[in-house]
DNA sequence: GTAGCACCCCGAAACGGTTCGGAAATTCTC
DNA sequence: GAGAATTTCCGAACCGTTTCGGGGTGCTAC
């Protein structure tokens, strides 16, 4: 049905063997010959067989990701989100993305090592690192190639993509100690995750240089849903020394601080001053919030990143050029006023 | 790295024929020579390498499912719903389940013609029929195997897996005209569905056997999520002649349903009746509906039903066997009253 | 004139399976 | 006990691609 390589030879007179080379660019190939081949391939409607090609050379061109058992609900959207990011960095760079979900309760190495065996993955995206990960330990060990969404150590030893985390942390705590604040709350991301973990030292560390005594109170570890934003606010402004600024790892934990505080009557930035980190998921109903100062980085700008990585890594590149850190940017819309206590 | 054929053969004694022959279970192996080569095979740690075999044989157990590009939100959640289960029911069948995501603005079939070229899929799994549905006839044509989730057709020449519509908006109907209403409006899925239009039908059908004048001003079309039901039941209940039972076409709608209903200060099933059709999506957010009467069918009861017809597909069974359709069942749950104007 | 060098090309082997046709060993049949 | 049938095995070809090693031009340099 498809046309192979033996066609173009037949079509072309050339041998099986040149045009391979032809198509893949090498460089003992005329500049005629390649244009010929390639003329021929396009007219017969060629495409590579990749199981062919995985056979013979070790790669197919195919990468995928293992979509981690847990559903928690709220990244679902997220994840999807991802998927279509992914996908279209890869085929812009004439790879294949796919997705494979594991199963509640499956052992994630090991669909790991059922993909590997099946012999048709040339390396993997991995999300939500893990401090020593296990799915990186394996990988490493089998040879495959692998990029990684964040990173589980300060500075690991495999290819990722990342912000500055702890520049987040610092510069939302900065921009709500610039405007006399001192006494500064965070509803941050789940404690085991690495990039909670940055943010949270970047708000000690800007706290402590501003002199001011770190109250661990005014911290809180959760799910980054609504619910856990409006509950933290409510506990810390009922705390006996309620903060004046509020720090919210996302949107969603945003819009809990938001409703929280008028629940209590509190205006923003009135009573209380609010920044957040916004990574601009689309398509969460977020309309009805207000405009808010912060940080900014939007989560899809991590999918190019992440391709390139991994395709380097699978070309062999060096270390030094996987590991890539992205920024953010600075918001100044409001939602920032001096403390009135 | 990976143990091969070659590997076992070479640990039994046996040839490589023999041993694949062995491990695919042809009946021209002796009983103990398949045990030997299983237990060999075992402790090599063999695993098929896939694109082998695809390229052997023509099948690679690989099955995809192509995520249409558009990014609805409220069914975002869902599609990783779906794709855990699918990914499970066809891994419990020795086949690998994979997801490739479409670009915004990219043409479906072209994805499924990339893929299909590609030379590493065995047969697909369709989502969200059309009525001459593209994707359908470019399978076909090129002799791929396939399975649609639902139906873009009453009686189609295709496998496919759904339940059966009609019966669902007729029994949700006959639960309301058993209780004495006669003035029935239902917030239907989206028009272009087919599962909406048959859903439609049977509401259509049950009304007319029950001698009553189809109103389309009780009937409202959109997408599955709250607002909608919340602004059909708000135009429905102003206009001039009100419903007094509330069809809705899933969980969601209904709490929109509910939602305005209170707001407009009406009591249920004291001013109006409610049924609903309930997917049993996991993850929405319901808790706080009331218990509702309707019909259920869980979605995820299609997972194994689709897998088992996919690989029917593929394996060539007749078009009969793989025309499946589900049941649904009739909760009754309160939410029903005798109209009370 | 020939050694050296680009440049362009090709045959054959390999990747890891499946499958076809035949062959050896065993059992059955009369 | 010969021939047929059955059971169990194997060699070889093949799927579509890449890659290794070699080979034949035609040109330059001495």
């Amino acid at each position: 049905m498809s046309a192979t390589l033996k066609d173009i030879a037949a079509s072309t007179g050339l041998s099986v063997t040149q045009v391979s080379r032809a198509l893949n660019d090498h460089d003992d190939v005329s500049a005629e010959t390649k244009i010929r081949v390639r003329e021929a391939a396009n007219a017969l409607n060629y495409r590579p067989n990749l199981s062919a090609r995985k056979l013979a050379s070790g790669r197919s061109g195919i990468v995928g990701l293992v979509l981690p058992p847990q559903d928690r609900t709220p990244r679902d959207s997220m994840f999807v989100q991802m998927v279509r990011g992914l996908s279209g960095a890869f085929s812009r760079r004439g790879r294949l993305f796919v997705l494979h979900a594991a199963e509640e309760g499956e052992d994630v190495v090991a669909v790991h090592r059922r993909l590997i065996d099946g012999g048709s993955l040339d390396g993997f995206v991995l999300i939500e690192p893990e401090e020593n990960d296990p799915r990186v330990a394996y990988l490493r060990r089998r040879g495959v190639p692998m990029v990684m969404h964040g990173r589980g150590a300060a500075k690991p030893d495999y290819p990722f993509y990342d912000i500055d985390n702890i520049a987040v942390g610092r510069e939302l705590t900065a921009m709500l100690l610039r405007a006399g604040h001192r006494r500064i709350g965070f509803v941050n991301g789940i404690a085991a995750t690495c990039y909670a973990a940055h943010r949270r030292t970047g708000w000690e560390m800007a706290l402590r240089e501003a002199g001011i005594e770190i109250d661990p109170d005014l911290h809180e570890h959760g799910q980054m849903i609504e619910s856990v934003g409006a509950l933290a606010t409510l506990r810390m402004m009922n705390g006996e020394a309620a903060p004046t600024g509020l720090i919210a790892g996302n949107m969603l934990i945003a819009k809990g601080i938001y409703n929280a505080l008028s629940m209590l009557g509190l205006k923003v930035p009135g009573d209380v001053s609010v920044v957040v980190h916004d990574d601009m998921l689309p398509g969460e109903d977020l309309m009805s919030l207000p405009a808010s100062s912060g940080t900014r980085s939007a989560l899809a700008l991590s999918w190019e990143p992440l391709a390139q990585g991994l395709i380097g890594a699978i070309e062999g590149k060096p270390l030094a050029e996987l590991q890539q850190l992205g920024g953010f940017e600075i918001v100044e819309a409001g939602s920032i006023a001096p403390p009135n206590r």
